[in-house]
RNA sequence: UGCCCGAUGGUGUAACUGGCAACACGUCUGAUUUUGGUUCAGAAGAGUCUAGGUUCGAGCCCUAGUCGGGCAACCA
């Protein structure tokens, strides 16, 4: 596998690893981890980060743990451990032996705690909060060394001690390392590695109330899996001159941490917390809203793990801010669907077409391709006759020229079935069209027609005595500002109120009176859908994933 | 008036580590098509933030600047 000459181009990370490999590094092998804090639900963001790590220990025949990041124990449940369980399973991958937790590391992290205060490099100190946010200074200016910085080893290691014992109140002592109160870099400036937090931890419950920050925890855990490349994302670079001290004064396994840009992707946010805003102030319908940029949500909406995983592919890895255009998460998911959806008909807002010359008693089994681009799909059979229903929008009453569908006197192919040409149509007081009546030629059934006939257009349609009534539901974007990065104001302001659309009257094809939740079709010209787990067995409920592309509409718009 | 990153078509990434910018999406043509889908053929679109420098030669190296991002939670 490593020794594979690819051509592919590599990103800036297996250029590194390539090279680590090359110089026998860490003996040739090569071990990463995804770390989510479990408080909130996994995004499309977080995809990118999954699919980078457990992609490049696939690449290089390595290993990828699942690793939680679980230090702040207020703001962390095992709702969001088993979310991201779930979802990154949904992904496809399967993370090295269990999943594990940095606080399996607390005994371990608080005996270094213990070994840096021996050596002098870290110290309990006792200055209130709001004086040490005065003392650290500023980005411009040096901050001032606490008055508890030259406790001696003895003291620190007793305090430390009761510290852990639970003799002090939250925030009334901390542990600090002894760096450098100077340093132009912030988190070099005596950094805190333990604070006090008498609060229940989801998974060691009340046998702490000392929990490390993230500084003191992170490179550990990585050093203690032995992670070879600690992939994270940009804003973690300032810590890694610390992450990097805390290895070399610790003299532990030297995982090297290595930062890309995050995925921010156009009219989409991805930040944990707003997601939270959303679902709190039932902007939407929960975590898997399927507008929603989760991955539960993205799910439910009816994208496959192929499409996500490839869709980052193209996006690619680097270092600098960008935002993707959302155009290329909808071509990934439209390239996977097409090869592996079954087509079927589907009319979305149903007008009445009565064909005249066609027999009322007469029922026929037409033959339909379940998926041209897949062979072994096979066939199916659609039933026809002489009522039907077909697209509003695919009549006109005064059609401009380059209109290839119905209008009075123009003839059009029903997919599978016959030409039929519009004879007269009726509307009601409003000038609503109500019906449209045609007549069809027997000569010119699919696959046996001798009416020597061109028409232009084809359309999809369904036999409405045969036909199911299911909801539909559209989903547009959640935002309308592409951008939202920057933004003055608030998120919220610049949502889509028109973000979701229920259709209640639609007509599908027989053969959907079975689907299961989260079966995917094609509706013919119209879009991907899929079963949502709502659907209840006398009503179908379809989410539509994403529409087909469609050249007319992007030319009627001109 | 700090430190650290970054800057390549509309968007996202490449450029064999110095040899005269490529791929994908998007856009536009045309062909095929019983999905205005798919597929196929093709086109337009950047001279690589700016100014210097090194070099036979710079998107790649150096210097300065500009612009953008990050850093002052007992968050991660």
């Amino acid at each position: 596998m490593s020794d594979t000459e690819s051509k592919e181009p590599l990103n800036f990370i297996e250029q590194i690893i390539e090279e680590d490999l090359k110089n026998g590094k860490h003996g040739g092998v090569v071990h990463t981890r995804f770390p989510p804090e479990p408080n909130g639900y996994p995004h499309i963001g977080h995809a990118k980060s999954i699919v980078l790590n457990f992609g490049l220990a696939e690449k290089y025949g390595g290993k990828c743990n699942l690793r939680f990041d679980d230090t702040n124990p207020e703001k962390e449940s095992s709702e969001y451990v088993e979310a991201i369980k779930r979802d990154v399973e949904w992904l496809g991958y399967e993370w090295h032996g269990n999943a594990l937790f940095a606080s399996d590391y607390f005994d371990r992290l608080y005996e270094w705690a213990t070994e840096l205060i021996k050596k002098e490099k870290a110290y309990v100190d006792d200055t209130p909060v709001e004086q040490i946010r005065a003392e650290r200074g500023t980005p411009t200016e040096p901050g001032k060394e606490s008055a508890y910085r030259n406790r001696s080893v003895e003291e620190n290691l007793t305090l430390f001690s009761e510290m852990k014992d639970g003799k002090y109140p939250d925030g009334a002592k901390i542990l600090r390392a002894k760096v450098d109160m100077a340093s132009p870099n912030m988190h070099m400036r005596d950094p805190i590695l333990y604070r006090i937090r008498h609060v229940e931890h989801h998974r060691t419950g009340n046998s702490w109330c000392i929990y490390p920050t993230y500084d003191f925890a992170h490179g550990q855990s990585d050093s203690l899996e032995e992670i070879t490349h600690s992939l994270c994302t940009l804003e973690f670079e300032v810590h890694r001159p610390l992450y990097n001290w805390i290895i070399e004064q610790l003299e532990i396994f030297p995982s090297r941490q290595i930062e890309f840009a995050r995925l921010n992707l156009g009219y989409t946010i991805v930040s944990k917390r707003k997601l939270l805003q959303l679902v709190e102030g039932g902007y939407v319908s929960g975590w898997d809203d399927p507008r929603m940029p989760t991955l539960s949500g993205i799910r439910r909406r009816g994208y496959t793990p192929n499409a996500i995983k490839n869709f980052i592919h193209k996006v690619g890895i680097a270092r600098r801010d960008s935002i993707t255009d959302v155009a290329l998460l909808e071509y990934s998911i439209r390239e996977d669907l097409n090869k592996t959806t079954n087509r079927v008909m589907g009319v979305l807002d149903p007008v009445k077409l009565t064909i005249t010359n066609y027999p009322e008693d007469r029922d026929e089994e037409l033959t339909a391709i379940n998926n041209p681009e897949d062979e072994s799909a096979g066939t199916r059979k659609l039933p026809f006759s002489n009522e039907i229903f077909i697209e509003r929008a695919d009549f006109m009453e005064d059609p401009p020229r380059k209109f290839f569908r119905l209008g009075p006197g123009r003839e059009v192919r029903l997919k599978y079935a016959y030409i039929i040409k519009c004879e007269d149509f009726k509307k009601d007081g409003d000038g609503n069209i109500t019906e449209i009546i045609c007549t069809y030629d027997p000569d010119s059934k699919s696959g046996q027609d001798t009416s020597g006939k061109k028409v232009k257009g084809t359309l999809s349609w369904v036999s409405a005595k045969h036909a199911e009534t299911v909801e539909v539901r559209l989903y547009d974007r959640l935002f309308k500002t592409e951008n939202l990065n920057e933004i003055e104001d608030d998120f919220l302001n610049h949502l889509n109120t028109d973000s979701l659309s229920t259709l209640d009257n639609v007509k599908v094809e027989p053969s959907l009176k079975n689907a299961q939740a989260g079966s995917r079709f094609q509706f013919e010209r119209q879009g991907y859908f899929v079963v949502d787990q709502d659907s209840g067995d006398t009503k179908k409920i379809f989410n539509r994933t994403v529409t087909l592309r469609d050249n007319w509409a992007k030319q009627s718009r001109k």
